[in-house]
DNA sequence: CGGGCTCTTGACCTGATTCAACATTTGTGG
DNA sequence: CCACAAATGTTGAATCAGGTCAAGAGCCCG
């Protein structure tokens, strides 16, 4: 229904039931679409007066850096997701944002937003409402590091990163296409690349799911629910409101 | 100049500067004042219909329990604080709060805080503000469970209570009144109850801080702050807002 | 076809947990 | 105001999850 849309639309469509004119508003956000490499920062820590953006395509990960080179990924975006709304607030951006893939973003101006807002209410809400659920998804990253083996983070993890993907159609419960390295994974789980692969091989062995060539193939999703004790219900919430 | 009203004006006066008007709109939040005793959950997770409170004296926990019966505090909220904004939006709250001290707290309901935010929008962007303050918090936290060892972390999290603290008044570089346990911690530190006791050991030992009967004692400041890596500008940007 | 990335595996090490016992403080009712 | 129970804090010894180091294999792309 809303797949003519973009990621963002179909997602918080899935919330909330925008009508025509709400969709028309939110495509017009869609303008200045920028293309941004694999590899090279698109914020970085420090930096003052940056653009939010609205991803369209790729995927990216905000990250910081500790001085003695380590590093915590926050979280992974994904296409319909907003980057860096908090930079835009602060003055200054308080973490990095890479991009994994090569992607695709709107630029959003902070003004352009808030005219959104005041045309269609109901949009901020979903909005707000988008945002609350990302701090949502880091509290439960900061439950699961703190205390989570690396074994149910792990399955965790992909599971939540599963369910995003659905949202915007990009996933079903087999599986989804996954531009990540161990690397990646290990960041965010706050592990070391070599467990990270003993726990894939995990896993894999127990008959969970595979991790191989951008590829997570899903065997056995009861199993990896009850593994990660995963709240199906978390990130589906019917919306805030139906009202 | 702030110090007469409540800690949430003395706050956000520090970072927006809020003319009487604003002020008296800001102490008319704080009807329906309730008080709630140390130990019993004022919000408990899967919770419908919750409202949404702001500190005015004590200090609460929101955390998270898994099934295996450990738990993870998210954040330590205290006086100057919202609670439960989240719960609000989402209609069920997605974690606890408990009180660790005797509480005081003032109920305010989505359609106050929203006329609040409309007679005076510099209100709203000062709010705002300190909602992301909180979600900052809340990714640094991440970011010491995922790479910080125990005795970084632990020395993190105390000079930022106290960075906390010294925004409303309630703590000096020489330290501050804290009425939490060495469980307290573990739990929102990710480690043992155990572990936090040597490490709190060891800070002392080195000279740094002591942590006893209620009070935390910083000894040396400076070398807090860099066995912490503690970015002292994290918790003061100069305002998002001096428009 | 060679140089990076990425992945994989083994051996060893260590920071933190667990268990267990005991000390100290705080709170409570008689 | 004391006595006793519960909560909190302290310490040591054994154990374990995950980290580190090292080396090699596969593979992608210029």
């Amino acid at each position: 229904m809303y797949s003519k849309h973009s990621p963002l639309a179909r997602k918080l469509g899935s919330f909330v039931a925008l009508d025509d004119a709400e969709l028309a508003v939110l495509d017009g956000l869609h303008q200045r679409r920028r293309r941004f490499v694999a590899g090279r920062d698109l914020v970085h820590q420090g930096q003052t007066r940056s653009a939010a953006y609205i991803l369209a395509e790729g995927w990216v990960c905000s990250y910081k850096l500790l001085r003695d080179g380590t590093r915590q990924i926050v979280d992974f975006q994904i296409p319909g997701d907003f980057l860096g709304l908090r930079s835009v607030l602060f003055r200054t951006a308080d973490h990095n944002i890479e991009p994994i893939t090569t992607v695709e973003a709107s630029e959003v101006k902070d003004s352009e937003l808030l005219t959104a807002f005041t045309q269609t209410p109901r949009l901020a809400t979903a909005v707000l409402w988008a945002a609350s659920r990302d701090e949502a998804m880091v509290v439960e990253h900061l439950v699961g590091i703190g205390r989570r083996n690396a074994l149910e983070r792990t399955a965790h993890f992909l599971l939540e990163l599963n369910a995003r993907l659905m949202l915007v159609g990009q996933a079903t419960t087999a599986g989804f296409d996954c531009p990540l390295t161990q690397y990646h994974l290990a960041d965010a789980l706050g592990l070391s690349a070599v467990h990270v692969n003993r726990v894939l091989r995990e896993l894999r062995e127990k008959g969970l799911l595979t991790f191989q060539k951008g590829q997570v193939e899903i065997l056995d999703f009861k199993g990896l629910v009850a593994l990660a004790e995963f709240d199906l219900g978390y990130l589906d919430h019917e919306g805030p409101l139906l009202r």
